[in-house]
DNA sequence: CGCTTTTGACCCGCGC
DNA sequence: GCGCGGGTCAAAAGCG
């Protein structure tokens, strides 16, 4: 972990005590390029992150069109040995335009595994929620043609609606 | 001390 | 039927 590699980290890795955001700018005209995915939560929308002092207000709709084109993964997985059930709940594709590809977004999250994508030199990171009972997954994988935008995809609905309380 | 992180190995689903 | 890809977990180590 290189947290203060590119620059401090604000994820911080445990004790996060502040949040020190060096030049992680984006650009909210820059991100919207996802594939939301709303099985039976209405509720849920994601507007903006929860209190990111470099981050600017996404905000994520769900397009109730469906995506129709192009299906590549499947969410039909528990992983592993039926750890726990398979429950697409929605699933949530950000592209933001960073360098960091540790973007916090208020939650703790501890990465669970890398992963090589063939097809880009870039190594795909697989994060999941700390808290327990919090079957969010976010998944963060850089732009094969634009390494300085970062594909952060985020899978399940937090248990505690806290963020970072 | 706690928690996180890292690599490897393992497993499953699907495809052909 | 077998292979591949992708995904996850496990253990260990390091750091705050």
């Amino acid at each position: 972990m290189d947290k203060h590699n590119l620059n401090n980290n604000i994820r911080g890795g445990t004790p996060m005590s502040e949040y020190t955001i060096p030049e992680t700018n984006f650009e909210v005209s820059d991100f919207f390029e996802l594939e939301d995915w709303i099985d039976e939560d209405p509720a849920f929308v994601v507007s903006g992150y929860p209190q990111n002092p470099g981050y600017a207000a996404n905000e994520v709709v769900n397009s109730s069109g469906t995506r129709s084109g192009h299906h590549e993964g499947d969410s039909s997985r528990d992983g592993g040995s039926g750890r726990e059930k398979k429950e697409s709940k929605e699933k949530v594709a950000f592209k933001t335009k960073s360098e960091v590809e540790i973007l916090d977004d208020g939650f703790k999250w501890r990465k669970y595994g890398k992963k090589m994508v063939k097809n880009s030199p870039n190594p795909r990171n697989y994060y999941k929620c700390s808290v327990e009972g919090c079957p969010v997954k976010k998944r963060v994988e850089r732009d094969k043609e634009d390494p300085r935008y970062v594909v952060t995809t985020y899978e399940g609905i937090h248990n505690h609606q806290g963020p970072q309380l």
